[in-house]
DNA sequence: ACCTGTCGCGGAGGCAGCCTCCGTTTCACT
DNA sequence: AGTGAAACGGAGGCTGCCTCCGCGACAGGT
């Protein structure tokens, strides 16, 4: 009822506003701080009470959830170019990289997106994005195993799973380019067939 | 002065009473809750004040270095086993197998051993054992590298971040025990030399 | 333009954990 | 037993989490 032709309940101007300014503030104090900031903080940069924060998204993940909403989106955009690559063993590879840099966005993402790999419980809203990762490297690496480029003993958990770890490692902070760039060709070694097939 | 023919200052009953039930409290603890546990439970646990726990162990990292000690000999018992080996290859997987199960000794370890690795100031107390275990992986490395068993793209650093990595995952509990052995055989013919050299 | 019901706002407040400071107690040595 | 020094421990200040509810602002109708 009381509707203009837009379906769904009216949205209010303040909670609109509300939304935008503390997607804005998260996002700018992931960056700085870690997914681990004063949700406090947000709410206070925002401008806006902690109960508006916690209405909004009720726990810290579903904040994350929205704020990587845009991240997720420019990471399937980047899937796609990938796929116009042809060569399956180079789209593996990019695809890591691009799961990895996703993964990097903020220091500590890691850890939650972990805790949604394990959730059964759907409650957890990273869960959602994180099975379509999951699911989207099993793409890649059936077409590299079918062009013989990858090992038939590894699947695409194992290498979100890769992924995963280095993106860890690198927010540590315990570890320059150089041996980020030997764990990668590392992990990369490990997949790889080694003989061509007959 | 005032000494009976031991050296260094007496040691108070209650000192020693007090550290002992700090670590055995500690030690509980961190088995069950991990290392983020309450240090005010674990003082309420051993009978004593907060006061006392941080006089005892002025930081976090200070107590678990504590409580690691036994592990860490322990560890270096291995080690002794594992060097009569011999054979350079398998003792390397032996000795990343071991630190890995040392890592995955208390949920939450590998954060603050790598934040002891990045460390520089020698002010973190898990640094030193952190660099001895740095320091033996690049012995096993270079030993298998010699035997014609190891990249030599390969660095004991490398291997030092990917047993940590594996038991992060694995404490994570988002995976069972055949990802994490899959994880492994990853790496492991990631690090392996492909061909028999001449 | 105003009225009105509804929904969102926001801050106070309860809780938990960290860490410190200092009056009190306990110990060891004489 | 007496005494000085050192350790004890808990109160308290601080920060962050999260909730609850009275107040206020917004949208739709008149």
């Amino acid at each position: 009822m009381s509707v203009k032709g837009q379906r769904g309940p009216r949205l209010r101007a303040d909670v609109q506003r509300n939304r935008a300014a503390l997607l804005e503030a998260a996002q700018r104090h992931f960056l700085r701080f870690g997914v681990g900031t004063s949700l406090e903080a947000v709410a206070k940069e925002a401008g806006v009470g902690p109960g508006t924060l916690y209405r909004h998204f009720p726990t810290r993940e579903a904040l994350l959830a929205a704020v990587l909403q845009t991240r997720s989106e420019e990471l399937m955009a980047r899937r796609a170019e990938i796929a116009q690559l042809g060569d399956a063993s180079r789209a593996l590879r990019h695809w890591l990289r691009a799961m990895e840099e996703y993964f990097s966005a903020f220091s500590g993402l890691p850890e939650p997106l972990m805790a949604a790999a394990r959730a059964q419980e759907p409650g957890n809203p990273l869960t959602l994005p994180c099975d379509l990762l999951i699911t989207t490297t099993e793409e890649y690496v059936r077409a590299a195993q079918l062009a013989g480029h990858a090992r038939a003993s590894v699947t695409g958990y194992d290498l979100f799973l890769a992924a995963v770890s280095v993106a860890w490692i690198k927010g540590t902070g315990a570890t320059d380019e150089e041996s980020l760039d030997r764990l990668r060709a590392l992990v990369e070694s490990g997949y790889r067939e080694r003989e061509n097939p007959a």
